[in-house]
DNA sequence: CTTTTCATATGATGATTGTCATGTCAAATT
DNA sequence: AATTTGACATGACAATCATCATATGAAAAG
């Protein structure tokens, strides 16, 4: 009952599943496309039957984990004042919960060090993403330059912060630069309001 | 005329030259053993007779990279205050010129998604580099409390700023990022002295 | 001078990798 | 009913990788 388009659907559904994880955990070079779609319950020659070559997975991937979460760190602007909203932003992103669910994480900090290091169509992957996040974070696209700068050094703080927090070895030092930089960035947005 | 211990020396000397450079340059799982080797003038096989494995190697490497260049990026405290510190410290990190030079670059944000992937003695490696660093930021062991976790903020904001300006791909988005979390940094100083 | 030591070179090992050629089978098409 | 299509499986390919066994040659030790 099942047509041939809807079963390859369903098949690269799984497939953008299951590398967008393994590209967060493992990193670009890391997600292997034999390990990918095993996950995804193909085996590896069915690949190419839905990209060219891993790099077009990559790029995929990478817009399949922003597609996904984004909503969920960003959200929608409510009623509250700038400095609030960043700073309500960062109390969820920068936590323990966050930093340790790197499967479902934030892909434009999971992935920042192998973005430089990717190709071309990655590297412009990664902007347009990281784009789309900062007009979300501003919520128009008409907003205050200053709210613009504000979100880019924003997203600076918050995935230099969980990246930090993720590299260390010691779980006090960890839990401790995320609070610092939550503080950091509510600190920013109370020191922009001010001139 | 040269003795053995001298001649191995040299030869550790410039394999840990060569690692350091393509560690942050190619990241962990790309700075292979055998081109390493190659750059230091040895075969892949002389390689053993220095390291027990990979692992040992991107551990010196890393120790290696922040012992040569760290000077250059922190340097010693000057008669200033703190916020004119930390913004100093800032228009230095914070440049074009370091984007572009990841070969001679802070390897602690050219690592940073590298190290969370890393093994225990790596991630280990990474946080006592880390700290050696933040301290070298206060320029003394006995800083205000205030400071060390300005310090740490200020760590966060360089590595995600650096990191985001050299994944994205449009040249005048990279240069604005940077430009903005300079700016972040002083904002930050400042709004520190304020209260 | 003889022997030992060991840094290095050569080459092989098995594992893993991206890629592709070929075969198969069920759905779509005629 | 016959044919075509294409998603998928199987298997092979060359390349790359970490690791190690062995050989060599020169310096150190005797």
């Amino acid at each position: 009952m099942v047509s041939r388009v809807e079963l390859k659907e369903a098949s690269l559904h799984r497939i953008l599943d299951a590398s967008a994880v393994r590209l967060r955990v493992e990193g670009l070079s890391g997600a292997a496309i034999a390990p990918v779609m095993q996950d995804a319950g193909l085996t590896h020659g069915a690949f190419y039957s839905h990209f060219a070559n891993k790099d077009e997975l990559a790029v995929a991937a990478l817009r399949h984990a922003l597609l996904e979460n984004r909503p969920h760190w960003v959200g929608k602007p409510r009623n509250e004042s700038w400095p609030a909203r960043l700073g309500r932003l960062a109390r969820r992103y920068l936590t323990a919960a966050h930093r340790d669910d790197v499967a479902d994480s934030c892909a434009l900090a999971a992935l920042v060090s192998d973005a430089s290091r990717g190709s071309a169509a990655f590297r412009q992957a990664y902007t347009r993403e990281l784009a789309k996040s900062l007009s979300a974070i501003c919520g128009d696209e008409s907003a205050p330059l200053q709210q613009q700068d504000d979100a880019i050094a924003f997203m600076a703080l918050c995935i230099g912060g969980i990246g930090l927090a993720r590299a260390v070895d010691d779980p006090a030092l960890s839990e401790h630069v995320l609070a610092v930089c939550r503080e950091a960035v509510a600190r920013l947005a109370n020191a922009d309001s001010a001139t």
